[in-house]
DNA sequence: TTATCAAGTTGCTTAAAGCAACTGAATCTG
DNA sequence: CAGATTCAGTTGCTTTAAGCAACTTGATAA
């Protein structure tokens, strides 16, 4: 768990990638949606790739060069950016966040809050859940 | 959202707030089970206390003069810690992970794949959801 | 055919992380 | 009950990363 933090991790690539889920694919607007640093965009982006979260892709017209778009490794992170959002909506300052809502295309209804199941489909809570050592004690 | 990753974000207080989930209370079993630096450990507590994701209680007994333990905030969490879980699960190569399992208490089995849903429970893709801007467009 | 834009790169400055050694009160041990 | 150990930190120093502005380069667009 902690290599998977670690893979997509520090908040920059957190927000390249939900910029990337939610339409964004150049390098410029990644730029303007989250003004980072340009190197530290150039870097993040380049890592991303690297490990097969995102696509760098050649387009050779209209003055845009390339585009970067999520691989199904990337896109497999929705319930993480969902989580977080969910998360951020209950407990965060509404004026030290923005106001955007997701929502499902077809009913335009927003998404379900995401809960942990057991395999029945019953919700659980932290003390619900163990963790098991399955090679032995820690 | 930005936000509410940046209240977390970063790897290490991610990891205190992981451990905390499964039952770690104590500075010195933070810091052996993540292995951080002192300073950091200290600082990120005191930030995750500040920010009301944990709280610090005072324990005059047996040796131990602290312990730290997650709010309803920090519960909260819960989601977003599975979410990541079962991504590097799917995604990060076994020998670059713990082999840890999370089971409900009572079956022993592992838990249900968190699924993004709509408010009837169909299961959405990316492409199924809308960014909604209530206030007006980017 | 010059100007503009997208996508970087480079170099420098400031901030944060990592590490080891030190502190000081509480508690255990013989 | 004196000495050693543990817990929960601080402090100071070194190394690494982030932030920022200016420069570069190839591809359009006017």
């Amino acid at each position: 768990m902690a290599r998977g933090i670690s893979e997509v991790g520090d908040i920059w690539s957190f927000l390249i990638i939900r910029e990337a889920m939610f339409g964004v694919r150049q390098y410029s607007k990644f730029l303007q949606n989250t003004n980072m640093a340009r190197n530290v965009l150039t870097e993040r982006l380049n890592a991303l790739v690297s490990r097969g979260v995102m696509a760098k892709i050649d387009v050779g017209e209209h003055g845009t060069r390339y585009e970067y778009e999520l691989t199904e490794k990337g896109r497999d992170l929705l319930p993480v950016i969902v989580a977080v959002r969910q998360w951020a909506d209950k407990w965060v300052e509404p004026e030290d966040r923005a106001i955007v809502e997701l929502t499902d295309s077809q009913r335009g209804k927003p998404l379900a809050r995401l809960l942990v199941r057991d395999q029945r489909g019953r919700a659980l809570d932290i003390e619900d859940i163990t963790v098991r050592f399955p090679t032995g004690g820690r």
